[in-house]
DNA sequence: CGAAGATTTGAACCCCCTCAACTGAAGTGG
DNA sequence: CCACTTCAGTTGAGGGGGTTCAAATCTTCG
């Protein structure tokens, strides 16, 4: 499996710290290699949760699992380059995933998938290469199908299409909150409504991001998300490591000002 | 027609220059009151050639087609207002058209709609209120396609469907590329590659857009705009009003460094 | 424990924005 | 035809948000 992985350049991630390794080094690596599997048994019913496979055919759903591996990749693996032939249709199912662009030694971070959701669909579906590079962050459990299975499917499956179309419009709908927020919002509004976000309502939680990347995401650096998350306490925010206490929400709110049309994720 | 309309705030254009007309306000206005004509029979044979309608049936296409007005606004008009619920999808058969995003009296633009697209396809499919506003540039002519009617056709014409699917990725990957050079790039090298893009090969070209508009798609003041335009001349690039000369294409591109995977849209 | 990475803090600088004034082109109306 | 307005674009001065570089903690983990 991945043996159409070419050695494309790695990537130098964000303010460069060396090179990591492609899921091809594992596969050749024997720390990591494991046969792929054929999907296991208790991954199908929830991938059948899924949005996008919950409308098609029993038949065509069962037939597309029979053609899926699934494979646990370590923390800090490539698993796919941007501007690679889309090979495979992903879905996560345990872990954590970044999605990410690079150009000129600089990285950045589009995406952050939690467990659960497809991605790359759009370049699976387009026989396109990918927009973006994938990595995983923890150690994480993904289902590998075919794009030229998962295209065959689209072509017979009429549900199955119509899935296809929710999740894209979901996906776009995601970018332009992306790009709205960056090209509205200075850094500091950014994390303000990003910790507003990741709340919902309560008024303590725990970031599930490391601090460096949630600087790429929110398009800054890591000395400045360090400053901003202190210029945020005089409106009643408090982070100390991983913990985030909001003590005067009605603050961060005046401050932060969310809108629907950026910040909720549902619309 | 847009009977629909809220009076939902104006928002402000980028760095204020008073309200703007709604469309609502046009069909009351006699000036532009235009009784809304079903479509023209000299406008159907262009929409059918869209990929978004080139593989329907012929029959689920007339349907449709019949279902459709066509109206032309002057320009500068509010089309749509983003929030608010998504009554027709919008086909642009001649003009230009700005997709943009506001908050806290901010504006800004984030997609040029060249004639002959359609336009806020994602909203009319989830039946979700749109993620942009829409504003006409220049006079335009505008096919209006009930959205009830195309989420009808939808539902029942496969292969309409899947011409959905065609256009989201499309859009989704445009926006993507937006993101990406948002956060990848400075605002020299965001128009270093416009200039680049917009060049197609050739050394000499007339820029299709005002440099104020220019300047909020590449997320820059107008007067930033004007002194990068300046600070490209040393790498061979001359801009008169709307005329651009490109004397050094190789000291260009070696400057801005163009990405098939940001720069390059049929990818 | 020791090494490597993540986070924080400080200092200096630069890109880009804001504000203000000016220029030039395009109407408009007398 | 020409003042007058209007608006896009330009230019200058000043300031602020954010970056870069460097170094000091703090964590994590083998």
């Amino acid at each position: 499996m991945l043996e159409g992985e070419t050695g494309l350049c790695r990537l130098a991630p964000y303010r460069e710290t060396g090179p990591g390794l492609t899921a091809f080094d594992a596969s050749l690596d024997t720390r990591f290699a494991r046969k792929d599997t054929p999907m296991r048994a208790e991954d199908v019913p929830e991938m059948r949760k899924l949005p996008l496979f919950s409308g098609m055919q029993q038949d065509n759903f069962e037939a597309l699992s029979r053609c899926a591996y699934v494979q646990t990749f370590p923390p800090q693996l490539d698993l796919i380059s941007e501007g690679e032939p889309s090979d495979f249709l992903h879905i996560l199912v345990e872990g954590r995933v970044e999605l990410l662009a690079s150009w000129k030694r600089n990285e950045t971070i589009l995406t952050l998938v939690p467990p659960l959701s497809t991605f790359i669909l759009a370049a699976t579906i387009r026989d396109a290469p990918y927009l973006m590079s994938a990595r995983t962050i923890d150690r994480s459990r993904v289902v590998l199908l075919p794009s030229e299975d998962v295209r065959r499917v689209f072509e017979t499956d009429n549900a199955f299409a119509r899935g296809v179309v929710a999740e894209l419009a979901q996906c776009y709908h995601g970018v332009v909150r992306h790009a709205k927020e960056l090209k509205l919002r200075t850094s500091m509004e950014r994390l303000a409504n990003y910790i507003l976000r990741q709340s919902r309502g309560q008024t303590e939680f725990e970031l599930d991001i490391e601090k460096t990347r949630l600087a790429s995401y929110l398009n800054m650096t890591a000395e400045n998300l360090s400053r901003s998350i202190r210029a945020l306490q005089p409106y009643g925010v408090k982070i100390t490591g991983a913990n985030v206490t909001i003590e005067a929400p009605a603050e961060l709110k005046r401050f932060a000002k969310p809108s629907q049309l950026i910040d909720d994720s549902s619309n």
